[in-house]
DNA sequence: GTCATTTGACCTTA
DNA sequence: TAAGGTCAAATGAC
């Protein structure tokens, strides 16, 4: 499904030339946005402004001759961020894909989905964002090279449903508001998930007219962040996407409703939001596998991780889908929002 | 009393 | 053997 669409972004000339026209009509509605915004809502102009950096680097690394791996570097550069897994972090053991590399543990031959999310509201507690799912911290291991500890989490339904997914979460060294996520295994477990309301009464307020806005962002884009064992791979940039928000797709957590119940945008503006209840406590991530088995995923991931940055900052469901659908998987949307 | 977190010990893997 | 990952007793919060 990915391959089908991300093929048409690498190697499909007319396609990538698609994408720019869409980049651009996102830049432009991000500026309206702004406009619309005035400069009273302070989150909302970070936002807007990072949509709109994410937004021209997504065109510079599709118009890119170069090729996407020049562009990971730069969008790293511009970003800042150094790679937090290159060198720092144990997590390299994913730099060869996820199932390719046969010297790896057997353990981490599990499907796992890697993600950063950033605080996005000081840094305070382990947990950066909601995903949806309850988890229960299981220990902590300082990690060699590493200045912040490693948290380990469980599915807080392990025992009463056999619910196999873990994560590991580890903050960052060079930032402190950013936290390196990496998910285990699958959510099996059902969970009733978190009222949107519960999540929206969090937010801060919003203009309708930039939701509005907002939503014309993100219709026809989804976030899909599997295979990033094959991102954090890269020596050079390590992770460019980042996000303050970082929300979840779907997929293949099937049983667990929270991921595509609840309110995309639940991410906390403030770090008390953070952890206040086990349903509360995370990441709003997404995650869903592809099997990563050609080095070209790295490639195609690079636009997927800027996309997925993207809606993670504006953040909005987005009920209908755009020509980004010879893009991204619809089907897949459809499920995210249905 | 229940549940979550902390933390040292133990297990597994490269 | 070193390091990452997990277990489980101790502890604390509610």
């Amino acid at each position: 499904m990915m391959a089908r669409s991300m093929e048409s972004v690498d190697g499909n000339g007319a396609s990538g030339g698609l994408v720019v026209t869409e980049l651009s009509h996102i830049k432009e509605l991000v500026r309206q946005l702004e406009l619309h915004l005035g400069g009273s809502h302070d989150l909302c102009k970070h936002l807007t402004t990072q949509i709109f950096s994410l937004t021209e680097r997504s065109i510079s690394i599709i118009t890119s001759s170069s090729g996407l791996d020049g562009a990971r570097k730069r969008a790293a550069a511009d970003t800042g961020l150094a790679s937090p897994l290159s060198a720092a972090t144990p997590t390299s053991d994913v730099t060869d894909g996820p199932f390719k590399n046969t010297k790896k543990r057997k353990v981490m031959e599990k499907r796992k989905h890697q993600v950063r999310v950033s605080s996005a509201g000081g840094g305070a507690g382990e947990n950066p964002v909601d995903d949806g799912h309850s988890w229960r911290k299981y220990g902590q291991k300082e990690i060699l090279g590493a200045k912040n500890p490693r948290g380990y989490y469980r599915c807080t339904h392990r025992h009463s449903q056999g619910c196999q997914a873990t994560k590991q979460v580890q903050r960052t060294d060079e930032d402190p508001t950013l936290f390196d996520v990496i998910y285990h295994g699958e959510h099996t477990c059902v969970q009733r998930p978190m009222g949107a309301a519960t999540a929206a009464a969090g937010q801060p307020e919003h203009n309708p007219d930039a939701n509005s806005l907002l939503q014309s962002l993100t219709a026809g884009l989804t976030v899909k962040t599997e295979g990033l064992p094959a991102l954090a791979a890269d020596p050079q940039g390590g992770w460019s996407a980042t996000a303050p928000f970082y929300f979840s797709s779907s997929t293949p957590m099937s049983g667990c409703l929270a991921t595509t119940e609840r309110s995309p945008f639940s991410a906390p503006s403030t770090s008390e939001n953070w952890g206040v209840s086990p349903a509360t406590s995370d990441s709003n991530h997404v995650a869903s596998y592809l099997p990563f088995e050609d080095a070209e995923w790295r490639g195609q991931n690079e636009l997927q991780e800027v996309v997925s940055a993207l809606v993670a900052a504006s953040a909005a469901p987005a009920p209908a889908v755009d020509n980004l659908d010879e893009l991204l998987d619809m089907d897949d949307i459809a499920s995210f929002f249905a």
